[in-house]
RNA sequence: GCCGGAGUGGCGGAAUGGUAUACGCACACGACUCAAAAUCGUGCGGGGCAACCCAUAAGAGUUCGAGUCUCUUCUCCGGCACCA
């Protein structure tokens, strides 16, 4: 093929590069700016696919262009070499993963090898490799003392078959990817990362990125802020109970202290007996002597409910364990292991802590124990209270406190877990006074709390039991199936009080509400599509308080800004024909404004007189007669055309029918303005262009729910505000404000054996452990065999040597966690490695990372915006705040690539045999034809999919070979007629590449060869500068035909050619003529000239045209063209 | 349903509000050749002999001038979705 043999050159160049360590990237170098151009490194499946170079020998281009431009390019890469496919071939295979996956990498480093691209393979990094994990492990260590991590029981997918966990890729279809049976949910312990605790971060340092809008937005999305508010609904009836309430304040607290006094009020109010007692010496408590205090001067009885905050939970179960019997105890954030994670001293704790508790006998002497963990809490670990819970079998209600530790003076989720309060979030807090019902989530907190055992407070216990029980065995996916129509059951003998009307309402069990949502409790009203239609099932009562608001903000009545509004009342009404089943239109015809009859009521006239005569002047029809008004009043703001003013209306609709079809005169001027036509109920929906009458149109068929916004009706003091302005009122004032977010902790356990193992030890006494710094990394154990124990456990469980430990706390026998780490924990943080890939004693040093962080571009595929994006930033943004990296965002610019096709336009796949294999195209076209193709397939920082045209990539081989040929026709010899071609290519390809358009730069390559061919000839100093524009995308050619023309050193490490922004223009220049906007003919001007108008009137087009008519106005863009504005 | 993005020749695509269709592919014709391939040259949105007219999903608007800005509608793609 022509004098382009690629194979031999690209070989010879490959071997050349690695031998002179082109592409190792020195921490600095003297006189550049660092630049770090990340990319996501590969999984290492085996083979590379066209994806790969995309991913990869693209943003090369960019890394080339930037070093010629002289900076000091770091573009690194490694492997994400833990996960699931290792796995899954390792079982079915019977292959070692380790083997398998350190294979692939080996065979896979070398395809990538031949993309020519000028990736620092001193810096590679494999998340597998036991150097690298320690750090993952440490790191998640980190934050575990920090209180992030916590354990939680979750809903996993199992498999009953294969008993095992299944990640979500391997259900299909509710179904077990390899057995086929049905998926069910199983509760366990998994661990969690409290990413929730950043999401209001995570939204907001978005602002400061330079990243892509549509990327921002889905992030945003993903973490799904809504602002409402948290309002609290009393229980009655279940509990006029005899309970009387003991309230134990901890250390450095009195009776006065935090939420002792509120709580206490609070308690009263719903009519319970409280006492609250001081006790000795608060500063250092002594256990025994406080026990000793609430002995002689308290009632304990099997009456009595203990709620023990903090010390006072310790105090609490010396009681208890001294004999006294009580009805219930409640721990609030109460120590167990006298370990602290702000790291300080509590003696007094500690002391009594490390008594140990007789937990046996505790259990017996309370009907109740609930553990009430503060899961903001900044001193007590949340270890403390799983291991409380655990040990006493108590109700686990983890609750988030007002000021970390439940120390602020309101503590409301205290109060739930001592009187019932039902406490629900909403958005529309304006329907509050319709709140006729509330819904409970099956996993409710209270619901079990209902069901448990040693209660007997709903008259249909066994109903709910099997309704939650039910619920509870259903899949996400099939709770999450929409359509289906909604069930619940109704807690009987249970009601809440609505705190706006203070009415009893009933309290439903329903699957529709979403227990890990908001509070897991909604209250219900008629203005929300479901309650309304779950209501209308059940026959709950509903009330409305909303009027429908209507504001039109589209076509010739849109409401002006800033103008007053004109208010009057008006009638609407549709009118039935006297004898078929068809309705009157009116079409307003100066704004068309299409619906049936309206008009604003005089002095002295009701609605239905209004309606009659509006019809007889717009319509003529003479007899109407009202069938029924269809409900309240609908509000519409909207600019009248006829009036030209703004107008607040309030329409009473109606529905007439016609006696007969007499008529009487219309006015030609009513005539003018509107046009009277008679449709089916089925076409009027379509003929309707107005939300306000569409809402009044549904009423004429059926009672339907207003969903929208509207105005307040028998809503107290809140009547006749709009929604938006009640929402933020009604909600402060019988609740707070508050936001919530759809994000949910981010659950990194897997029970799996290609991971990180998790670095914990769980004693029986002293609870999860962290492992020590000295002991990481806990490396990964040899198994036999791949497959999970049967209980759900990893496959690590089977290794006793690995299970089977001291606590490095009490030397007592403790064992292991045997559950492996996400892998997005793995790739959380791999970019901070390639700063100082070597070190063994830190994850990197902060000097290190200096150079390189933060990373100037990250580019990478669309799929990867929610989970892997979110999930880093998470992740830096907690390091940030332990001090470990030194700022707050890892990704200064990101950049989403788009999606190579098969040649048909579909997703390449073998079942379809519309794989490209690149290592077949570059074999028969090169390693540069393919790079340089797929840059110019199309743009590349667009989210798009292009597919891959055979055709298309001989085009470009085409241009290569060209390329190749052309050299033979440089001499010495001046070029004039290139130079501006080559200035204005010079510019453009560089902005091109930094602007990450490849495919126009191309173009640029191309238009330039074009020129250069059509002279025949080219100076030396030009092509020399053309082949350097070309080296970044041809970096093997481009580095042959350099050598050949006699230079020494290679193209890459040459300068990026400058260009001469005096040179950029050629002598003349064409311009467009134009008549009236309108292309007429074209003339040719020198650049800067200021003769254009003369030059463009001179051209015969112009002369023939303007001749006999006047110029109004000329209008000169130099150097684009002239436009001269006639008379018609 | 909600949130994004996009609709330009036969195809991939180009176009700071300023000559729409650059560049490439495909196609057609021509040159070279005994012939073919390769290569080179010419043409290539639609209509019209032409002057010219019509075309950037459809419709309106702003402007001397709109693929580009505004509004409405339609279609396609991506994400989220019983989220209170």
């Amino acid at each position: 093929m022509g004098g382009y043999d690629h194979k031999k050159i690209e070989k010879k160049w490959q071997k050349k590069w690695e031998k002179d360590g082109l592409y190792k990237t020195p921490d600095t170098s003297k006189g550049k700016d660092n630049f770090h151009l990340l990319v996501e490194f590969p999984y290492p499946s085996g083979n590379l696919h066209v994806g790969h170079w995309y991913a990869f020998a693209v943003p090369d281009i960019l890394a080339r262009h930037l070093r010629m431009q002289g900076k000091n390019v770091l573009y690194p890469i490694g492997f994400d070499a833990f996960g699931l496919p290792a796995e899954n071939a390792a079982i079915k295979n019977k292959l070692n993963p380790r083997k398998w996956t350190l294979g692939n990498i080996e065979y896979m480093k070398k395809q990538i090898r031949s993309m020519g691209t000028s990736f620092d393979w001193s810096r590679e990094v494999v998340t597998c490799d036991p150097s690298y994990y320690k750090w993952t492990q440490w790191l998640f260590l980190q934050l575990f003392k920090a209180g992030l991590v916590y354990r939680k029981e979750t809903a996993v997918n199992w498999c009953p078959k294969d008993k095992t966990v299944l990640a979500n890729e391997q259900v299909v279809d509710g179904k077990c990817e390899r057995c086929d049976s049905e998926v069910v949910q199983k509760q366990m312990l998994q661990w969690n990362i409290k990413i929730t605790d950043y999401a209001e971060r995570l939204i907001g340092d978005l602002d400061a990125l330079d990243w892509p809008k549509e990327i921002k937005e889905s992030q945003k999305n993903w973490i799904g802020r809504s602002e409402g508010a948290e309002i609290d609904f009393p229980l009655t009836g279940a509990v006029k109970d005899d309970s009387r309430f003991l309230l134990l304040h901890g250390r450095e607290s009195s009776s006065e202290g935090e939420y002792q006094p509120w709580l206490k009020a609070e308690l009263e109010k719903r009519g319970y007996e409280v006492e609250v007692v001081d006790m000795p010496n608060p500063s250092e408590p002594d256990d025994e002597e406080q026990a000793d205090h609430v002995e002689k001067h308290c009632t304990l009885d099997e009456r009595t409910v203990v709620v023990g905050h903090s010390f006072g939970g310790v105090v609490a179960m010396r009681l208890l364990e001294r004999g006294n019997k009580v009805r219930r105890v409640v721990f609030v954030a109460t120590a167990v292991s006298g370990k602290f994670l702000d790291g300080k001293i509590r003696k007094s704790v500690t002391r009594a802590c490390k008594k140990g508790f007789d937990f046996e006998k505790i259990k017996k002497q309370a009907r109740t124990f609930m553990v009430v963990p503060d899961l903001t809490d900044k001193i007590i670990p949340i270890s403390d209270a799983e291991a409380l819970a655990k040990n006493l079998n108590a109700m686990y209600v983890p609750g988030k406190g007002n000021s970390p530790h439940f120390t602020g003076e309101k503590e409301p989720d205290v109060l739930m877990m001592c009187a019932p309060t039902i406490r629900v979030f909403t958005t529309r807090a304006d329907t509050l006074f319709g709140g006729t019902y509330l819904v409970l989530a099956p996993e409710h907190p209270w619901v079990t709390l209902a069901l448990d055992n040693k209660h007997n407070v709903l008259k249909n216990k066994e109903e709910v039991l099997t309704y939650v029980g039910k619920a509870k065995k259903k899949t996400e996916i099939e709770r999450q199936a929409v359509e289906k129509e909604k069930t619940g059951v109704e807690l009987k003998g249970v009601k809440a009080i609505n705190p706006a009307t203070g009415r009893e309402i009933p309290v439903w069990v329903a699957d529709f509400v979403l227990g890990h949502y908001g509070t897991g409790a909604v209250f219900a009203d008629a203005h929300d599509e479901r309650d309304f239609a779950f209501a209308k099932k059940y026959g709950i009562p509903l009330k409305e308080t909303l009027e429908p608001l209507v504001v039109r903000t589209s076509g010739a009545d849109t409401v002006r800004d800033g103008e007053p509004f004109m208010e009057r009342n008006s009638a609407m009404a549709f009118v039935q024909h006297w004898s078929e089943d068809k309705y009157l239109t009116v079409k307003y015809k100066p704004v068309d404004v299409r619906g049936c009859v309206s008009g604003g009521m005089h002095e002295g006239e009701d609605a239905v007189a209004a309606a009659k005569r509006e019809i007889a002047e717009e319509t003529g029809y003479a007899n109407a007669k009202l069938v029924r008004k269809l409900g309240g009043t609908i509000h519409s703001k909207y600019f009248s055309d006829n009036r030209k003013t703004n107008t607040f209306a309030h329409f009473t609709p109606m529905l007439f029918k016609l006696e007969d079809g007499t008529q009487v005169d219309v006015t030609p001027d009513e005539k003018s303005r509107h046009e009277v036509s008679w449709v089916s109920a089925n076409e009027m929906t379509a003929f309707i262009n107005h939300e306000d009458w569409r809402i009044a149109w549904t009423r004429v068929q059926s009672d339907a729910c207003y969903a929208g916004r509207g105005v307040l009706f028998d809503s107290g003091e809140f009547d006749g505000l709009t929604s938006d302005e009640a929402i933020p009122k009604v909600g402060a004032k019988f609740g707070r404000l508050v936001k919530q977010y759809h994000l949910r902790d981010w659950i990194v356990s897997r029970q799996r054996y290609w991971g990180v193992p998790i670095p914990i030890i769980h004693c029986p006494k002293c609870g999860p452990i962290a492992v020590s710094d000295k002991e990481l990394p806990v490396k990964l154990p040899e198994v036999k065999d791949y497959l999970p124990e049967g209980s759900g456990k990893s496959p690590l469980a089977k290794v006793k040597k690995f299970v089977q430990v001291k606590c490095p706390q009490c030397k007592g026998k403790a064992e292991r966690e045997t559950d492996t780490l996400d892998t997005f924990v793995d790739s959380s943080w791999y970019f901070l490695r390639y700063t100082d890939p070597k070190n063994s004693k830190q994850f990197a040093a902060g000097s290190k990372q200096k150079n390189w962080m933060p990373v100037d571009l990250y580019s990478g595929g669309a799929e990867h915006t929610t989970m892997h994006l979110l999930y880093s930033r998470f992740w830096h943004k907690a390091l940030f705040d332990l001090g470990l990296v030194g700022e707050p965002e890892p990704y200064t610019r990101r950049m989403n690539r788009s999606l190579i096709l098969g040649p048909d336009g579909q997703k390449m796949s073998k079942s379809r045999g519309n794989v490209i294999d690149p290592d077949e195209v570059v074999g028969r076209l090169g390693a540069d034809t393919v790079r340089m193709y797929l840059a110019f397939i199309g743009p590349y920082n667009e989210v798009s999919s292009f597919p891959w045209n055979p055709d298309g990539v001989v085009g470009v081989r085409r241009f290569l070979e060209r390329i190749a040929r052309f050299q033979e026709c440089v001499s010495d010899e001046d070029v004039p007629e290139l130079e501006g071609i080559l200035h204005r290519t010079i510019k453009k390809v560089g902005d091109d590449i930094r602007a990450l358009k490849f495919n126009t730069a191309i173009s640029q390559l191309m238009i330039f060869l074009n020129h250069a061919e059509k002279q025949r000839k080219a100076s030396r100093t030009q092509w020399d500068g053309f082949i350097r524009l070309l080296a970044p995308f041809a970096p093997f050619l481009s580095e042959e035909l350099w050598h050949d023309v006699g230079h020494k050193t290679s193209i890459h490490e040459a300068r990026w050619p400058s260009y001469d922004a005096a040179r950029l223009e050629e002598a003349s220049i064409t311009i467009a003529v134009q008549i009236n906007g309108k292309t007429r003919g074209q003339a040719s001007v020198a650049p800067g000239s200021d003769s254009m108008t003369h030059e463009a009137a001179a051209t015969k087009a112009v002369q023939d045209r303007l001749s006999g008519k006047k110029i109004v106005r000329t209008v000169v863009v130099p150097g684009r063209l002239v436009n001269f504005v006639v008379e018609e």
